[in-house]
RNA sequence: GGUGCCAUAGCUCAGUUGGUAGAGCAAAGGACUGAAAAUCCUUGUGUCCCUAGUUCGAUUCUCGGUGGCACCA
């Protein structure tokens, strides 16, 4: 049961209540929550609600790991493995789409960079601009070349790693085929209207800065370069940390960068056709007996 | 009260030697295969403050008004 939604629309209790409601754990799924030491600004499951249900993939990794969704998609899948010995369903929920993706769809099995050749393209392109990730990517991959986001350095970067590593285009390395998993997947999507959803994020961004942002901040500030840190309600505030603007243009600009993560998320959904959507606003309790019943609609059509 | 300056997109402003206008930000839409809370792409009609005048034509010039800012009283 994958319970999915934008950030701060309410996904939280919800799913807690429906793994109360299976009696089974909570996988999480997403790319933050997963690291140590930044559970405000991640709003990430506090300690009562991991007294209720048990959750897996909550501050289970160190800022300094290079985690990543290939990562999580080998891990999610061991650990269901195991837990659909005990359990039939298992609930993960999570604002991630590229994770969730990956434990849904799978992503290609490509090999791990080295690190040298990940530092070297980024050297290369440091020196030398946009215009020689351009160029190498048609060099080396002509067909990805035609298929990319030629202004997007973080494409074109990977693209050439993957090429300089396996010696292969990386397009001959992506089958663009879903994997097939040994077990259904019920995805259940939840919203509200876009202006609730802002409301709630900017005073969630307030909550956040009361329960202690700057100082978690400040605790990790030392670490800002890396990708971990890469996350909304850190940059900004390390931003006023190095002095750059206000206390106050930093929370406006938390509050920006939340809508605009939480549009990139709707973006991704809308585009996702098993998506069953569910109101925030409505009652648990009728939100738990539709995902009930599409849990067993789902198990009908299946047979 | 006097003088000067300003009034243009949700915001900050540019511009039109008079032919009804465009940037940044915001906002919206989209992409997404190991950095994904990342990264990237697309989208700009608005009584150009109001009234009257000059003019073929005024957002642009002139008079008056309103509002804001500054300085002087």
């Amino acid at each position: 049961m994958l319970i999915l939604g934008p950030t701060g629309v309410g996904k939280t209790e919800l799913s807690l209540r429906v793994a109360e409601h299976y009696a089974c754990p909570i996988l999480n799924c997403d790319s933050r929550q997963i690291y140590r030491g930044i559970p405000i600004g991640t709003a990430a499951p506090t300690a009562e609600d991991q007294a209720r249900v048990k959750h897996y993939f909550v501050a289970t990794r160190d800022l300094e790991e290079d985690y990543n969704a290939g990562q999580y998609e080998r891990d999610a899948l061991t650990l269901l493995d195991e837990l659909f010995k005990t359990h039939d369903v298992v609930v993960m929920t999570g604002g991630s789409m590229l994770y969730a993706d990956a434990v849904c769809k799978g992503l290609d099995d490509l090999p791990q960079v080295p690190f040298s050749i990940r530092a070297s393209v980024q050297d290369a392109y440091e020196k030398n601009g946009l215009e020689w990730l351009q160029e190498e990517v048609q060099r080396l991959d002509p067909d990805y070349w035609n298929e990319v986001d030629q202004q997007n350095p973080a494409r074109l970067a990977h693209c050439i790693e993957l090429c300089l590593t396996t010696g292969k285009p990386y397009s001959s390395l992506r089958t663009k085929t879903a994997k097939r998993r040994p077990f259904r997947i019920v995805k259940i999507g939840l919203d509200r209207p876009r202006e609730e959803l802002y409301e709630r994020n900017n005073s969630r961004v307030l909550q956040m800065i009361q329960d202690g942002l700057e100082d978690e901040a400040k605790a990790v500030y030392d670490k800002r370069h890396l990708n971990s840190l890469q996350t909304v309600g850190y940059r900004e505030m390390f931003g006023y940390i190095a002095g750059e603007y206000g206390f106050e243009r930093a929370i406006e600009l938390i509050q920006q960068n939340t809508r605009h993560y939480a549009k990139r998320q709707l973006t991704w959904f809308r585009r996702d056709k098993e998506i069953h959507w569910l109101n925030a606003n409505d009652e648990y309790e009728k939100n738990i007996l539709s995902i009930d019943a599409l849990l067993h609609a789902d198990s009908l059509s299946e047979e």
